[in-house]
DNA sequence: CTGAAAGCGCTTACAG
DNA sequence: CTGAAAGCGCTTACAG
């Protein structure tokens, strides 16, 4: 029986090594580019190899090796902005690392979440990446206490915590998104937060309170509405702005898909962007560019902060050891075209 | 040394079968809930797991058993639009059915294409589900020269492809999308579509052209232009129609990222929608019951499709045979509030 | 330069 | 009800 006449079962190793009559030590010197076997040799296995289109068995190297070549990114729910860039940065990085990656998303519910803790510590991974808010990184530790390198992404978390962290300076940006609408001329400035018991909202909300406050521009209550970082709520708050007796002449939208609701319910509401009403977003997704107008935003290095979490994770896989443990990169404000002057301001 | 000693290395089934003072084929048999153990034992043995967190090597298990618990999702490119939708169909199966995604971009270049492939046939796979444009889906056949199950996802297919197929009825959601502006009187129609070089763009575009030569209205080619599918084209390509010496009354957007950037062009312009020019999108996307106004457009059943792909490729692992081997789902319409009669009908 | 052999951590007939 | 043993397909000291 030839080896074409076995095409229904993939080819283990030591059909290769006897097709060739070598041993299975030289093949796999040849499959994983090792020394110690004669040129002559090699050639004829590569031949037979490509010939037999054989392919390693994944399972039974690992096993070996102790690694499954796998990374895990848990997240929330998939979609399709903060997230995405995330994602490019991690994708990026382990493209080059030769690792592939589990995408696992929780839906918020948290019998899901453990479900998928169970699937993992019991299929194992390499490391897990951790894109979830502060609030649900327990899991980090349940990760932990079965020796799996973790690395949350996203939240600062306290100086103590076990793990490594990459965040952004979420309340930097905060405070420069509302220090620059300050800066315009604006005095009523609209914000609308993402949910207040996320700590990367709270952030934000006191950025544009120390900014207000430095400015002596007294804090209006009914000028601060909770969104949920969806488009939806972006849209109903902004109405909420628009029905107020004396109405904010520019918002900070908490993240951009919330300054895309506003630039929606503005449209809807015939009221020009920006010269009846500047609009700031947050995170700076792909398409904020492309809006019209232009949105300005508040910048989060949202792949580098993926690529640098892979990198990190990679480190720890590698046993190596992390410093510093936690990462915080710089937010920034990027000028388009959705802010100016308040209208009473101008000449 | 007792277990809690060793808590630097996972345990292994042997050291749990040592501490119990049973056979590994006892502990194996409670691990995976086979007869033929002692209550008691089963109890004691349950206990020293649960004590020492124990969890199964998923490679040495997936040896034994020849699979490895994985999918491989396969994709152009995250963008956060149609991938999502189907993304989320298949997850919701796989969270069932006990196995992870792994989720990977090619960004359209072949390099990185090859790359995952050789990995994927090397770190082996239950099955993959390839979401590629049909122009290169050249790659399943690689996949099924190992005997890896494959379905494709997305586009329809010559009846005569070897593997499985889920697609909706594009060509039809193109007509059926050209026919609503017709009905509502318009006779200038333009189409943005997307890639002509995709068979599913022509597919559009053929509905298109029947609708127009059904209703006997002449196709002008000046109304048919070429994106890419994201929103940056969408605001492009309707500056042109705009530019026109006679615009269009309707547009039929492609896909719903070109339709919001139809709609940020048109407010740019301060042109209202759907009183000054109808838009329909195509997809049927998250966000589209959001914008504002809401996006009339052709539904493509998303969800179902991941769904049901993620489904079939299950029973193709498990070596039940598929009939039919292609599926169409079906695309509706779905009427929201973007499109009316052309301004000169009204009265 | 080449190979025999042990072993990674499980599962599964098979025997008792 | 329980266990000894073979074997899944690799890699890696070690010996020749």
């Amino acid at each position: 029986m030839t080896l074409e006449q076995r095409q229904n079962k993939r080819l283990t190793m030591a059909q290769i090594a006897q097709e060739v009559g070598v041993s299975t030590t030289t093949v796999s010197k040849v499959l994983n580019q090792l020394p110690g076997v004669g040129a002559q040799t090699r050639a004829r296995i590569q031949q037979i190899i490509e010939q037999n289109d054989y392919v390693q068995n994944h399972a039974a190297r690992h096993l070996r090796k102790g690694q499954s070549g796998l990374i895990d990114l848990v997240i929330m729910r998939l979609e399709g902005g903060y997230d995405l860039g995330i994602m490019h940065g991690v994708q990026d990085v382990l493209e080059d690392s030769g690792h592939r990656l589990v995408v696992f998303a929780t839906n918020e519910d948290e019998t899901t979440e453990r479900l998928w803790l169970r699937r993992v510590l019991d299929q194992s991974t390499d490391g897990v990446l951790l894109l979830l808010p502060y609030e649900r990184i327990g899991i980090a530790n349940a990760l932990m206490a079965q020796h799996i390198p973790v690395i949350a992404i996203g939240d600062r978390n306290e100086p103590t915590t076990a793990f490594p962290t990459i965040s952004s300076t979420i309340w930097l940006g905060g405070y420069t998104a509302t220090e620059h609408l300050i800066s315009l001329g604006h005095r009523r400035i609209g914000i609308i937060t993402g949910p207040l018991h996320l700590t990367t909202s709270r952030a934000r909300l006191a950025g544009y309170r120390e900014a207000l406050e430095r400015a002596e521009i007294p804090i209006d209550p009914t000028l601060i509405r909770e969104g949920n970082y969806l488009l939806g709520d972006g849209i109903k708050q902004t109405y909420d702005f628009l029905g107020l007796p004396e109405p904010p002449t520019a918002i900070f939208a908490g993240n951009d898909a919330q300054a895309t609701g506003a630039y929606q319910a503005l449209y809807q509401r015939n009221i020009r962007i920006p010269d009846a009403m500047s609009i700031i977003g947050f995170d700076d997704v792909v398409y904020t560019s492309q809006m019209s107008p232009p949105l300005t935003t508040i910048h989060q290095p949202l792949v580098e902060m993926g690529k640098m979490a892979a990198n990190m994770l990679l480190r720890l896989i590698a046993g190596q050891s992390l410093e510093p443990n936690h990462v915080e990169l710089s937010t920034s404000l990027v000028v388009r075209q959705s802010c100016a002057a308040p209208r009473s301001r101008k000449l």
